[in-house]
DNA sequence: CCACACACCTGTGCGC
DNA sequence: TGCGCACAGGTGTGTG
């Protein structure tokens, strides 16, 4: 479940072990993981031969490699996706679905992926938001990191909403990097359920909760990213596992970690909430679901 | 334009 | 032992 710490972990493995080499050969083992790359799998592998890679990019959970002249390798890890570094020779992994190899006869970049929620393209670049991304990104906000995030425009967006605080936190065309995980630990340590409703939050309280998003997420990726099951690996196949920052994800009946209340998990989008009810109070009233407004 | 439900996937763990 | 099912959940698409 990559999301923002996690996917920078890859990229920096990216920039170390593959940026400057040049392609020598790509193969693509599963169809379903060039399904956005629109002129098929075979123009997928045509297009990246003999392209010297770039500095690796990232902008939220997006990845990409910029090649000489204007376009991008763009790849998204999607639910369980990985990119491994590995010898050449080594044989290949159960889910293995593209291998590129490179001219200098070093490393293999490989995209293994279980799931298959993952994908990757070969695209233009085009400018969004102060800077060159993959045309099909464009539509993807910036990220809490980016030089040019502007939270002003992003509390205003926000109060525009007629939601819910995680559902918008989690809309990655509002912010973008927030997944699941993050979303939960950012409300708690701003002390906001995620049911409440954007449109009545504060202007300090968004800075507030924007802040505790920068903050989990940068002490995620100084640990080395943040993930809960074993099938994410960073670039040089290592686990990223680890928990040890999580205050509420994945912890029901837990203590909570402020105040000691059981956390509580309650169902939500077809996935999982964790939240304390002590520090993270339900909102009453409007929007409730299966209540009805006051 | 906006909000939301749902499809897309496969492996794991659990109850019966 | 094996079967069925809930669950993990990010994103694009379709619907109202």
């Amino acid at each position: 479940m990559p999301e923002l710490p996690e996917v920078e972990v890859v990229r920096r493995g990216l920039e170390r072990w593959v940026s400057g080499r040049t392609v020598a050969a790509a193969e693509v083992f599963h169809p379903r993981a060039v399904r956005r790359h629109v002129p098929g799998a075979e123009e997928f592998v045509s297009r990246l031969r003999g392209r010297t890679v770039g500095t690796a990019q990232r902008r939220g959970k997006y990845l990409w490699l910029p090649l000489d002249g204007s376009d991008a390798v763009l790849a998204h890890l999607g639910m369980s996706g990985q990119l491994l570094v590995t010898d050449p020779g080594s044989p290949p992994e159960k889910h293995l679905r593209i291998r590129l190899s490179f001219t200098d006869g070093g490393p293999e970049l490989r995209f293994v992926d279980q799931r298959t929620f993952g994908h990757v393209l070969v695209t233009a670049l085009a400018d969004s938001a102060g800077r060159p991304v993959p045309e099909p990104i464009t539509h993807i906000a910036a990220d809490p990191f980016e030089e040019h995030f502007d939270a002003g425009v992003f509390a205003r967006r926000l109060r525009a909403r007629q939601t819910e605080i995680k559902r918008a936190l989690l809309d990655q065309s509002l912010v973008s990097g927030i997944g699941n995980i993050y979303a939960d630990e950012a409300l708690w340590r701003a002390g906001l359920h995620g049911a409440r409703p954007t449109e009545r939050l504060t202007g300090p309280k968004i800075a507030e909760l924007l802040d505790a998003a920068r903050e989990v997420m940068s002490e995620a990726l100084e640990e080395g990213g943040t993930s809960f099951d074993s099938l994410y690996v960073n670039v040089n196949g290592e686990s990223g596992y680890f928990d040890r920052s999580l205050a509420v994800y994945g912890r029901r009946d837990l203590p909570c970690r402020r105040c000691g209340t059981p956390i509580v998990r309650e169902s939500f989008m077809n996935r999982s909430s964790y939240s304390c009810p002590r520090c993270q109070p339900r909102p009453r009233g409007l929007r409730t679901p299966g209540r009805a407004g006051p």
